[in-house]
DNA sequence: GGATTCGCTTGATCTGCGTCAATGAGAACC
DNA sequence: GGTTCTCATTGACGCAGATCAAGCGAATCC
């Protein structure tokens, strides 16, 4: 909500010449886009910060902007009457929150850690959004990988045991982290755990007790290492798979 | 998979002028299209159905057709190597199937009753999409319905007890089954549950026993009643929302 | 330095749901 | 009519994970 604009890091300025975020361009909103789309999208887009915690939108709220994370993690969570939270979805650099033609938000989003967003003004982007096919057709394919994701998690949720939750967890991280470092890492790395337990927990389906006995036991029996609670070292991956309950051959990194 | 062409039901012609699905057009892809644009859909189109338990495209495979469901259910749904299965979606009349530029299947679909649907040649569709903004931007539309709905379906797997599990589907069917017939059904009203238990527990997250225990427990306590396996009606749909761990503000029938 | 707080871990116990097993009720078939 | 098959229900029992409770290290604050 409330979030202090600053000026473009100057390392990011320099890989690209047209926006902050298009160091993740490739990945984002705007990765078809010409540059005659990209400076209409530059025209009306702005920056805005939050300290982990901090929360973007809140369930029922209405929202009037919309745009890419450019840096952070944020939560989506949805909230029952009662209390009992359940997280829906991690949103990392690239990744697009807010939904067009959906002012609305169905879930409350959070900071995770500090967050950089890339926004734009709602009604803007939807007419901008309206004579740029281009722009749909990507939004289109972020929304179905999405709900791929969105659809995995389903049966992580609905099926899995604890430790399988947990390992499939941190094996998002590592490919996500191998990935970004462009490592192949064949014999092992490391990565930042960006929750606590407690999100953890809301984004498994399990308690903070249950979170913290499966780390353990996953330590014990060699399939990960931990520096400390938050850095997280995997030896081998596909150890790592098969605790998580997936064929090794689906998801190795690559 | 295979399937037998059939002739447009009359009482089906009768109500459009153009195609046998536009009966479910109002919710369906094509709700935005013109007249042009639903004759070049028309001609691209054809119709397969499906009997009961026949698998319409298995995980994995490759797929030369999408389109919409005009009759029947059809269920989404993901299968871990050591046999483990979690549903992840049901589609109803009007649901889209399949997904545009993303050929291969990444859950078995599988018809539940007996199903027609109305399917597109995937490249035909695709070139249509990109020269029909209309179109895409329905077909987002859906899918953002869509995510939103795996979404709820998260915090149902993830949170909700075995009961309010139920009791949250017996809601959506009762939902459905009210604005279909238009019924607003202050004082009770009846319908078919599509799915056998083993269906049921697979959607839910839950074994076939708990899903007939829960459903004892369900009519003793007189939240619902049976008139036989398949068959439920819901004397007060207030009282089954609250069953479902939900507000019953959010959930009224409109 | 002491007190408080926060995030995490560990132990003891409880319970909701899974597992195993038996039975019943229809429907289809010979 | 009897057999077989499928689908649903019910009971007995066990266990994974929730709940309750205590303790621990590292910040932060006074």
């Amino acid at each position: 909500m409330s979030g202090t604009e600053r000026m473009i890091a100057p390392n990011l300025r320099k890989q690209h010449d047209r926006c902050a975020d298009c160091a993740i361009r490739h990945r984002a909103v705007c990765s078809y886009c010409g540059p005659q789309e990209l400076s209409l999208l530059d025209a009306i887009k702005f920056y805005r910060n939050y300290e982990p915690g901090q929360e973007i939108v809140a369930a029922g709220e209405r929202t009037d902007f919309l745009g890419s994370v450019v840096d952070g993690v944020v939560s989506l969570s949805k909230t029952m009457p009662d209390g009992r939270r359940q997280m829906v979805g991690l949103m990392f650099a690239s990744d697009f929150v807010g939904r067009p033609m959906r002012p609305i938000a169905p879930y409350d989003a959070i900071a995770v850690t500090p967050v950089r967003l890339c926004l734009f003004n709602r009604t803007r982007f939807e007419r901008l959004l309206r004579d740029t096919p281009v722009l749909e057709k990507r939004l289109l394919e972020m929304t179905l990988d999405e709900l791929d994701a969105a659809r995995d998690w389903m049966l992580l949720l609905g099926r899995k045991s604890a430790r399988e939750k947990i390992a499939t967890f941190l094996a998002i991280l590592a490919r996500r982290a191998a990935s970004a470092h462009n490592t192949h890492a064949d014999d092992g790395f490391a990565f930042d755990l960006p929750l606590t337990r407690e999100q953890m927990a809301d984004y498994l389906g399990l308690t903070i007790e249950t979170v913290s006995r499966q780390i353990t036991a996953l330590k014990k029996d060699g399939v990960v290492e931990f520096a400390d609670a938050r850095r997280c070292l995997v030896p081998d991956f596909v150890v790592l798979l098969d605790a998580a309950g997936e064929d090794a051959d689906g998801g190795m990194i690559d």
